[in-house]
DNA sequence: GTTTCTGATGGTACTCAGTTCCACTGACAG
DNA sequence: CTGTCAGTGGAACTGAGTACCATCAGAAAC
């Protein structure tokens, strides 16, 4: 048994990313794989699902982390939770970015590949959507029906996997030397778009001096707004 | 060659669908599904690339009939470009919605066709992503940058994306009887809140009636609103 | 020290999706 | 009648993924 100094699925994951630069994804057998990480092809397929499982990090556990950074969020504190939860992915991909960014070239060549990011992304936004729609979540504010909430809420999901996929491929692409700030920005900016209704949540109040005092005043401004 | 009636694809969509019904999708062979419509197994790969392609419905030819419709949009026409087109989508799956609904029941419940059903309509997301990026669309407004001005396509084509899922798979699950006007208005309501930055765009303008006529009174106004 | 249990491993054999190649058939034109 | 051509079926192959079993190292029990 040669070299145990790393773990079993480290070799493994290193093995199979070489041996896919080198000769390319279909041209790389997993017993190509298992061979050079020096181990059998039955504790390959013991380690991991599938040949495409060895390229991509284990969504399970990130997804658990954000989860339980949404579940703590307290009332009113959707908006942080949100935000944060969403660095939170962002700060998994950077803790090895060599690895991620050798993902990504591969998952932009290789259709099996992007076929599984894909849906893979997609398990944090249906998160995102279930926290957005739960009991917990405020940012939607408050709809007509449940379903418009529930819409409401899974449309706000995709804007946020949505922001987070933009900013992280772009520094993937080396377009961004600090992404994190970058993210927080664009989150504050979509969030404020298009998780709140601006209609519904905000009263421009536009103040005009007369020669008027305000107590005379308020009972018309009462009737303008509608008072109930 | 028995029953040449319907053409060697219908038959073969049809069988793998009794199929996948009767004994399920990985118990079902693509051998067995080219037995039941009387064709060989190599006509099946033939005709589909895939075991699971026998389930969607040819995409390319939606996102052509989508594409034209977008570049059909002239100035000015991008929000209803936007809408008809993802209608568009609605009503190809409205076409022979029992296949649809059958096939949701599947994706679903298969984790492989669901993977595919999920890469599928991410490719819709696109579409709609880099149709509202390029110069002919003026729904995301002007932004401050290129990145930001794709960033707002990216996240607009989403929830559009999102927006119409979400109707199609209320009218799959029977909660819908006429789902083309439920989408129509919601996306309506979506797209105004999403696409256009409404603190771009709009400018709230109050009339307050007083002694000076209006030419006395514009300069001041464009002072306020800061004319150029 | 010996036994025993346990967990991880490697090997073998199998199924089946997907590919490649070739032979056949029928239609149609010359 | 002959050549061509498109569509088809069959046979053989590769490789992913599964199932089963034998093995072995180490820890625990006696």
């Amino acid at each position: 048994m040669p070299s145990t100094d790393a773990s079993v699925e480290q070799r493994l994951r290193t093995a199979a990313l070489e041996l896919f630069a080198e000769q390319g994804y279909d041209a790389t057998t997993v017993e190509a794989i298992a061979a050079r990480a020096g181990v059998g092809r039955t504790t390959f397929f013991r380690t991991f699902d599938s040949k495409e499982a060895a390229v991509f990090p284990d969504h399970e556990l990130v997804l658990e982390d954000v989860a339980a950074r949404l579940r703590a969020a307290g009332p009113g504190g959707s908006r942080a939770a949100v935000v944060e939860a969403a660095m939170l992915v962002l700060s998994h991909y950077l803790a090895d970015g060599e690895v991620a960014r050798t993902r990504y070239r591969l998952t932009r060549t290789i259709p099996a590949l992007r076929q599984r990011e894909i849906a893979g992304l997609h398990r944090y936004q249906r998160l995102f959507g279930d926290f957005l729609n739960g009991p917990g979540a405020d940012l939607v504010g408050a709809a007509p029906d449940a379903d418009a909430r529930q819409l409401r809420a899974e449309v706000a999901a995709a804007a946020i996997v949505t922001t987070h996929n933009h900013v992280l491929r772009r520094w993937l692409r080396h377009d961004l030397d600090d992404p994190s700030p970058v993210l927080e920005r664009a989150l504050d900016d979509v969030v404020d778009a298009i998780a709140v209704r601006p209609a519904e949540q905000r009263a421009a109040v536009l103040v005009v001096r007369s020669r008027a005092d305000l107590d005379a005043a308020l009972p018309e401004i009462r009737r303008v707004l509608g008072d109930p």
